[in-house]
DNA sequence: TCTGGGGTCCTGACCCTG
DNA sequence: TCTGCAGGGTCAGGACCC
């Protein structure tokens, strides 16, 4: 990592590595058909979203988090295809796989994109641009997929370079991108100054709203705002944070090892949902799959979130913390049923209906002993009849059956009565629901 | 224009405790 | 016993990221 102690530049070692319209691209890996068209991965449903558009899509003006309603007004020749999230994440192992070839030092961020600190490989492998352009032509000889790559001395600029290695998709067509784009200390400030505030990490609609009420539109604009009015328009720690990006200053080091603080699933309906039973029925399916992750990742959660949309898109979330880490199905939707009923929430369900519903789990550690759910504790109290088996044993018997039999081989007995869902699995819909499934073969 | 899903981080209000 | 204060935990919500 090379920005020094001091706020100046080091050497350009940190590479930022961004698959071009990943998604899109696995997907004509699959179907080569689909080459050189209008493709958009994600909800094809009243209530979907773009999660991956191709260059040709972009085009058009489609972009990503766009609801698909306005996507297929934009293009309307556009293919939909129901993503293969599970594809992606193979996909991406592959990737990493490459990237562990040149550094033990990466950073996730998404399925689609890493930070790389290179410092270490520079003299067996070369400059960073180098090293750059070994990982892109590795990536496209080996999984046939493109990559756009920044080379910068620190995350931030290495970010914005590997933006402006990106194709260019605009009314005038599709046009090849740089593919690495290299930032040197000498030329950090001008670089980074020319940009616009919105490509600033953190800076989204509401904060570029306050910072344009300030009179700043550029980064070089937000770099002469002296840090009180800032912090006073955006807050300490955001306001503090722009102050050093503005400068260039940015310490934060690339971290390989980053524990998860939250497991949750949520979950759009195709319309919205007055009935309480009907709801009861979601939070233990979503409260199951949440409980399999929890376990999968040998982690025991302290507290219980439940999110809930309103058909008029008002959210609220409450949350319980408990004295017993839950790591079973049944301790998760026990808490759940609880903020479901309390009394500034249970009478806007059958009122507004609800549009999503969402379980979460935070506060996670490693678990600490045996978890007694109160059933158990029941079970134990039994005095009569053949020993019962607790919720906790029973959790881990289905994690067995699961994977030896698939994700579908045991399901909640409420999610079973869930009806209209039997055959949907938590995940499956990450980008909205009422999907309409292409003829893609692995689909079929 | 009508807004997914899985996350992280921050802020402010409130409560409890010393 | 009461009051003020600081610090920490919890909770709810907002903003942001991909």
């Amino acid at each position: 990592m090379s920005t020094l102690p001091d706020g100046s530049w080091g050497e350009p070692d940190v590479l930022h590595v961004d698959m071009d319209s990943f998604y899109v691209s696995v997907e004509v890996l699959r179907d080569p058909s689909l080459a050189g068209k209008p493709v958009i991965v994600g909800g094809s449903g009243d209530r979907g979203v773009v999660a991956s558009a191709s260059y040709e899509a972009r085009a058009f003006g489609v972009r990503s988090a766009m609801p698909s309603s306005r996507a297929r007004r934009l293009c309307p020749n556009a293919i939909f295809v129901h993503g293969d999230h599970r594809r992606y994440g193979e996909v991406s192992k592959q990737i990493h796989e490459i990237f562990a070839e040149v550094t033990p030092h990466i950073e996730p961020i998404a399925l689609d994109e890493a930070f790389l600190d290179v410092s270490g490989a520079r003299r067996l492998l070369g400059s960073g641009e180098q090293i750059a352009w070994s990982i892109r032509s590795r990536i496209e000889n080996r999984l046939g997929l493109n990559c756009s790559v920044g080379v910068a001395p620190n995350k931030l600029l290495a970010k914005l370079a590997s933006e402006a290695a990106k194709p260019i998709a605009d009314v005038k067509g599709v046009r090849p991108g740089r593919q690495v784009v290299v930032v040197e200390a000498d030329q950090a400030l001008q670089f980074l100054h020319a940009h616009p505030i919105r490509a600033l990490w953190g800076v989204g609609p509401k904060t570029h709203d306050r910072l344009s009420a300030l009179g700043v539109q550029t980064v070089a604009d937000l770099a002469r705002i002296p840090l009180e009015p800032l912090v006073a328009s955006v807050g300490a720690a955001h306001g503090r944070h722009l102050f050093d990006l503005a400068r260039g200053y940015d310490p934060r080091p690339v971290e390989s090892h980053r524990e998860a603080k939250s497991i949750g699933h949520e979950e759009t309906f195709s319309r919205d949902i007055y009935d309480r039973s009907e709801l009861d029925r979601i939070s233990m399916r979503l409260a199951d799959a949440v409980a399999t992750r929890l376990r999968s990742a040998g982690m025991a959660a302290r507290t219980v979130q439940l999110k809930l949309r309103f058909s008029d898109f008002s959210t609220i979330t409450r949350s319980r913390s408990v004295a017993d880490e839950v790591t079973t199905a049944n301790a998760i939707v026990a808490v759940v049923r609880e903020l479901l009923d309390a009394r500034d929430v249970s009478p806007r369900i059958e009122h507004d209906g609800v549009r999503l519903l969402g379980v979460s789990t935070s506060h996670l550690a490693a678990p600490t002993g045996v978890q007694l759910s109160l059933d158990e504790l029941m079970d134990t109290a039994r005095a009569d009849g053949p020993p019962q088996h607790g919720w906790s044993e029973v959790a881990a018997t289905l994690d067995e059956i699961r994977q030896r039999f698939g994700s579908d081989a045991v399901v909640p007995g409420a999610a079973l009565a869930d009806k209209g869902r039997r055959d949907r699995r938590v995940g499956d819909e990450l980008w909205g629901p009422g999907l309409i499934r292409t003829t893609n073969s692995a689909d079929e």
